[in-house]
DNA sequence: TCTGGGGTCCTAGGACCC
DNA sequence: TCTGGGGTCCTAGGACCC
């Protein structure tokens, strides 16, 4: 079978995106190397990325690769109003938006050429309109598929455009490094270089068992999909978040139990309002650990009987897990502290169950399964009544 | 050299149920 | 004496992405 497909599918990715609004937002940073963040680089702009910094690299590294660097603290508040600045943008220019990351999407714009023009003329206005509205560059990547799209604004950055025509993405596609293959990160890269496997082009002739003999079956099969360019996924609104965490680095310095405790009480109440605030309710919670030698790592997870989105039930749960986990950190030090609320439900399910407890019994079996059929596996045993401060919960079915 | 903070998805084993 | 098969849930770990 023989697919040819319309190169119609955009990917949109803002140019070091942090450091762009600084620039932006201060004149005098324009034109220089500038990094956000102390300790670790956050974003970098792309003169300060000559001198070989890069997102994620310590600070005193960065420094010493380019010691007259501006160095300035994130704001997250003017990313986030940054990025719906644009995303305002996107939306005003397709129908189909899928929003990756606060600086990235999808955008397709098939079947929109006789009254918006080619997806060329779409991309460059897009570009056009980014830069006017909301003074920022912007890449753009247009392909066939969502990962070609993606590899092509790769390729693309910064502040350009790149169109892999269709019937040429193979031509474009085979002659990269593996490391450009979404998914492909040093471990996987390492495993495939150790074949002799160095372009997308090597891995294109491997067949799909082998590939999953080397990275796991979904990762073997998406490296294979993915080296022929098959990539089937529309694009598509997000679907809910799964996960709302926040964690701590804590350096090399020992910590008490006491001091752990202060800074657990602190995540949980950070990660609690931004729960109540995205309306959900979650019913297990995730323990996350570095040790001191800053490689290592361990989870620890407890699963509760109902969903809450009570900060002191949380808090509580997390606390024993915590104190279960002690003579591990005693043992092995402890270089972050982390939490994570997932298996979230929607906390609207809950409220809407909650006049169900005054019904008889069996129509209440039926209520509860419709509210359930609603929203999904994770919808609770037990209605919690939502509030916005510490929430209440109530049962819903008898004991 | 010194080490951030927020996520997603996949795998695998054990418990438990029918 | 020998000893099912499938499904779901929970826990833990690993890889990757921005």
């Amino acid at each position: 079978m023989f697919v040819s497909r319309e190169a119609a599918i955009l990917h949109a990715d803002l140019d070091s995106f942090f450091a762009s609004v600084e620039q932006r937002d201060d004149p005098r940073l324009r034109g220089k190397p500038v990094i956000v963040g102390g300790g670790v680089v956050l974003a970098a702009s792309y003169e300060a990325k000559a001198y070989g910094i890069q997102g994620g690299m310590g600070g005193g590294k960065a420094l010493r690769l380019c010691p007259h660097a501006l160095v300035v603290p994130a704001r997250m508040e003017a990313y986030s109003q940054a990025s719906k600045d644009v995303f305002a943008v996107f939306e005003d220019m397709s129908p189909a938006v899928e929003g990756i990351s606060i600086d990235e999407a999808f955008l397709d714009v098939r079947g929109m050429e006789h009254f918006a023009g080619t997806p060329r003329a779409i991309a460059e206005r897009l570009r056009a309109r980014v830069r006017d509205e909301a003074g920022l560059p912007i890449t753009v990547g247009v392909a066939s598929t969502k990962h070609l799209a993606k590899v092509a604004s790769q390729t693309a950055k910064p502040d350009g455009l790149l169109v892999v025509e269709a019937g040429k993405e193979l031509e474009f596609l085979h002659p990269l490094p593996v490391e450009r293959l979404w998914g492909v990160g040093p471990k996987t890269a390492g495993r495939l270089h150790a074949r002799g496997l160095m372009t997308v082009g090597q891995v294109a002739e491997v067949g799909e068992g082998t590939l999953m003999a080397i990275a796991g079956r979904a990762a073997g099969r998406q490296l294979h999909a993915l080296a022929h360019n098959l990539d089937p996924r529309p694009v598509k609104h997000r679907t809910r978040r799964r996960s709302i965490g926040s964690q701590r680095a804590l350096g090399r310095r020992h910590r008490s139990a006491e001091e752990l405790d202060a800074i657990l009480v602190g995540l949980v109440d950070r990660v609690t309002v931004r729960l109540r605030t995205a309306r959900r309710a979650c019913r297990t919670v995730v323990l996350r650990l570095r040790f001191a030698d800053f490689a290592t790592r361990a989870t620890r997870s407890h699963t509760m009987a109902e969903a809450t989105t009570i900060t002191s039930v949380i808090l509580a749960a997390l606390r024993e897990v915590l104190a279960a986990a002690m003579p591990l950190i005693r043992e092995r030090g402890i270089s972050l502290l982390g939490i994570s609320l997932t298996n979230l439900c929607d906390a609207e399910a809950v409220q809407l169950a909650l006049p169900l407890d005054r019904r008889p019994p069996a129509a209440l079996d039926t209520a509860v399964d419709g509210v359930r059929e609603r929203f999904g596996k994770e919808a609770i045993t037990r209605a919690v009544l939502l509030d916005r401060d510490q929430g209440v919960s109530m049962p819903l079915l008898p004991d």
